[in-house]
DNA sequence: GGGAAGAGGTCGGAGCGCCGATCCTTTACG
DNA sequence: CGTAAAGGATCGGCGCTCCGACCTCTTCCC
């Protein structure tokens, strides 16, 4: 081992360097924001003047994007003063799961392993109060959607970001948004019985009584259920990955 | 909550897209390798025309990185048949740490939290008997290496790379990777008892017990404390983050 | 009714990074 | 001595991005 420490890691240094141009990046941003909830429909994004500004990117960049979510039937522009782009009312149907990454499930889910398990852990001691009410009224919520698999689901996006928010740590916030998005395009095109909804509602509980309890561990091990219990859904209807 | 989801993710997806460019990249990838010990002292890269080909970019834009490598001492080219382009004998000595690192440094410990744990759970269920061999045995090797930080550093790298190639994740590999390399500026300037080394291989030699016993849970708290370790040390001798 | 203001929509030019191709120089091997 | 294999150098072209000025539409308010 000493001898060739690295004989597998260079295939990851030298993997392609492929750089997302600012318009790809933007559109992704934005439509994922939106396919999460984040963005909720009829919102309102910042005038564009403004936004082009906060991305730091330029205008014309920026408009190209929403031009291209404009045209994907996400976003619809209002002119005039009090105008503005809007999140559209009714979204389009989510479109199939891409090649890559119904090739690249697993990865997806140890990835997801990794932020979730983070999160759990941080939570439990960093937490404040308030987020924890919080986050247990949208788990109280979430019982009275087991029969609508997508806005059960946004719901769930948004407990997750939540929870991760509540660590304070803009860079979890960041993964596990990533993290959502791969997962939700995975999932929902996966059939969930109310009965799974419900039991998986009830970790979502068990998480925040561990949370409050300040106890780590007990958190981790809820998680870790929480998440093979989708893994093993997953595995059985995707092809092996 | 339900009725503002999403108050603060806003600021996670307005956040600036800046993506690096190619040079950058490939700078960047390179130059963390050979800082982390993947790519050794003396070791000889690909042809370059081999090189920008798995790279997915342009000679040229290689040529600017290798061109970046050279000037900081890292690599030294050697021209005609059989030449090539290779990692420098001695290495220049590590930069300080970036005043960004450095005011995110605990955000940079929440990210390594997430992909330790993961590993360390997918480990205790993937790892081969072969790579829990090869891991302990570079365990011991550390026994001899408590007196030499920089020797000890390099080694406990590859056990933790190790760990992520063990679990047969790609983009684990890649993210343990990154973490490695930001903890790495971290951690290179700060002094290191060989008490506390061999306390710290000691907690390596009890997660290497938990996995080959296949038991995630166990695994998952002594890789908890391991960090909490550090992070102490982190909290004690850096600014508040 | 008529501005002023605030929003999206349009255009053109300049800069830069990256690509691809070609050619040069050095060195080892047969 | 010639060929092959490596790094070294140069140039033209293209696409993305940026900047900024300008246009058009709609609403609010005096």
């Amino acid at each position: 081992m000493s001898a060739a420490p690295a004989t597998r890691s260079l295939e990851t240094v030298f993997s392609p360097v492929r750089s997302q141009t600012a318009f790809e990046e933007t559109v992704d941003r934005l439509g994922t924001a939106i396919k999460l909830g984040l963005l909720v429909p009829g919102a309102r994004l910042p005038a564009e003047r403004d936004l082009c500004a906060r991305l730091g990117i330029a205008r014309s960049t920026l408009r190209q994007a929403l031009t291209a979510l404009t045209e994907s039937g996400l976003l619809y522009a209002v002119r005039g003063r009090g105008g503005g782009t809007f999140v559209a009312e009714i979204l389009p149907p989510v479109s199939a799961p891409s090649a890559d990454l119904l090739a690249g499930w697993r990865a997806a889910c140890d990835l997801r392993l990794g932020v979730e398990l983070a999160v759990a852990s941080l939570a439990a001691e960093r937490a404040s109060a308030d987020a924890l009410a919080a986050l247990a009224a949208l788990v109280e919520s979430m019982d009275d959607m087991l029969g609508d698999f997508e806005a059960y689901r946004r719901a769930d996006v948004r407990f997750h970001i939540g929870l991760a928010e509540a660590c304070d740590s803009p860079r979890l916030v960041q993964a596990m948004t990533d993290t959502q998005s791969e997962m939700t395009d995975l999932i929902l095109h996966i059939s969930h019985p109310p009965e799974v909804l419900a039991h998986a509602n009830e970790q979502h509980a068990r998480l925040l009584a561990a949370l409050r309890e300040r106890d780590p561990r007990a958190a981790l091990a809820i998680v870790a259920e929480h998440l093979h219990g989708t893994e093993h859904v997953l595995a059985g209807l995707l092809p092996a990955g």
